[in-house]
DNA sequence: CACTAGTCCATGCAGATGCATGTAAATTGA
DNA sequence: TCAATTTACATGCATCTGCATGGACTAGTG
C-alpha cells in the first residue's frame, strides 16, 4: 500500500533518473524492500512452508544443518547461533530450550570450554529441516519466478552491496565473526 | 552464511548466468533479500531512529499521517490499519490501545458505522511521527548510499515486481483497499 | 418487524520476546 | 595460587503477540 499519490508510480522507472527527487528514491527503495520481504515471508508462512515450526525455529535448524555437520555433531555454539540469526542471546537460549524439548536439537557442554553450550541437530531435527527445506525451496522459486535468472542475480548483487555496507554486525556485544560467507 | 558447498560464491555474479544452478539463484536472492532487510532494520533501531517507539508503532503513526489527514481527523479504521501494516487485527487493537494510552492517537466511533473504530493522530502523535520520520529518512539515505539513484530505481522495480506477483493481499479477510498515499 | 447471517472490533489466555541480571567457567595479573 | 575481570549461557520479569472467542452493530430475508 502506499505511494498511491503518484499515479505514475516510481515502479515504472526503467530509464535512469525516473524523474522523482533523489531523496524519495531511497525511501521508495527501502519501503518496497521491507514490504516485499515482509509480504513474501508472510506468504511462505501462510502456505505452510514451515509446518510445525516458526520461521525462527526453521532458521536455527537450517543454520545447524549448514554448519559443517561433519564432526560427531557438527553443531554450533549458542552465541554463534544467535549471531547467525540476528537474535538476542537470551531469546536464542529459550528457543533452543524449546527445540530441545521437542527433540529436534540436543545441547551438550562445549568441549574445551565449560561455559559454552554446543547445539546439535538430532536425527529428527535433521529430517524435519530437510522436509521443510524442500517445501520452502519450491515456494521460493515460485515466488521469485517473475524475475529472470539474470535479474535475480542482479537483485542479489544490489542487496548484498547494501548489506556489506551496513553496520558491521555485532555492534552490541559478542565477538564479530563472519563464518563462511556466501 | 550458507552455500558452503560452492566456494565461488554467487555474490560475484555480475555478468548474466553467473554460472550457478538456477535453483540456487532464487534461493540466494531470497536469503540476501531477507537478511538485508533484517539487518538494515536492526541497524535503524540500534541507531535510535524510532526513539521511544517500536518499529510497528512508528509504522502505525506513519500510516495515519499518510492517510489523507485533510478531514477533521483523517484517520483510518482499525481494520485498514491492520491491513496496511500486515498485522493481525487483535494485535493492532492492542497496539492502538497502548498508543492511545500514551496520547499519540485517539479512538472515536466510526461515523456511519457503529461497529467501526476510527483511529486518529493527536497533535502529539503527529509531532512524534514527524520527528521520527526526519531522523529515519536520514538513516535510510545513509544506508542506501552505496547504490546510485539508477540502481535504487532498478532495485525498487525488481522488488515491486516480486511483490505484485505475491499473494494478492487480503487472502485472510477484510476488504482490500488502497487508500491514499505518501 | 423479527430473525439469521455477516462485519468489526475487543478480550481471555497461552506462549514468545527481550532487557536486565544472575551464575558458572575461563582469563588476567600480581 | 588467588582475587578481579571477562566471557558464555541461563533465568526473572515485564511486556508483546496472536489465535480463538465474545460482544456490539449492521445487512439481508420473509
Amino acid at each position: 500500500m502506499t505511494e498511491p499519490t503518484r499515479p505514475s508510480g516510481p515502479t515504472r522507472s526503467s530509464g535512469p533518473g525516473s524523474g522523482l527527487p533523489p531523496v524519495r528514491v531511497a525511501q521508495e527503495a527501502w519501503r518496497e524492500l521491507l514490504r516485499t520481504s515482509t509480504v513474501l515471508l508472510r506468504d511462505f508462512e501462510a502456505a505452510g512452508d514451515f509446518g510445525e515450526l516458526s520461521v525462527r525455529e526453521y532458521d536455527v535448524l537450517r543454520a545447524l544443518a549448514e554448519s559443517g555437520g561433519a564432526d560427531a555433531c557438527g553443531g554450533l555454539r549458542l552465541g554463534a547461533l544467535a549471531e547467525a540469526t540476528y537474535l538476542p542471546q537470551p531469546s536464542m537460549s529459550r528457543l533452543v530450550e524449546r527445540l530441545e524439548g521437542r527433540g529436534l536439537v540436543a545441547r551438550e557442554s562445549s568441549p574445551g570450554d565449560g561455559r559454552g553450550t554446543l547445539v546439535c541437530l538430532t536425527e529428527a531435527g535433521r529430517a524435519t529441516q530437510r522436509a521443510v527445506g524442500r517445501r520452502h525451496v519450491r515456494s521460493i522459486q515460485a515466488a521469485l519466478a517473475p524475475l529472470s535468472v539474470d535479474e535475480l542475480a542482479l537483485l542479489t548483487d544490489l542487496v548484498a552491496r547494501l548489506r556489506a555496507h551496513a553496520e558491521p554486525a555485532g555492534a552490541g556485544d559478542h565477538q564479530t565473526f563472519e563464518r563462511d560467507a556466501s
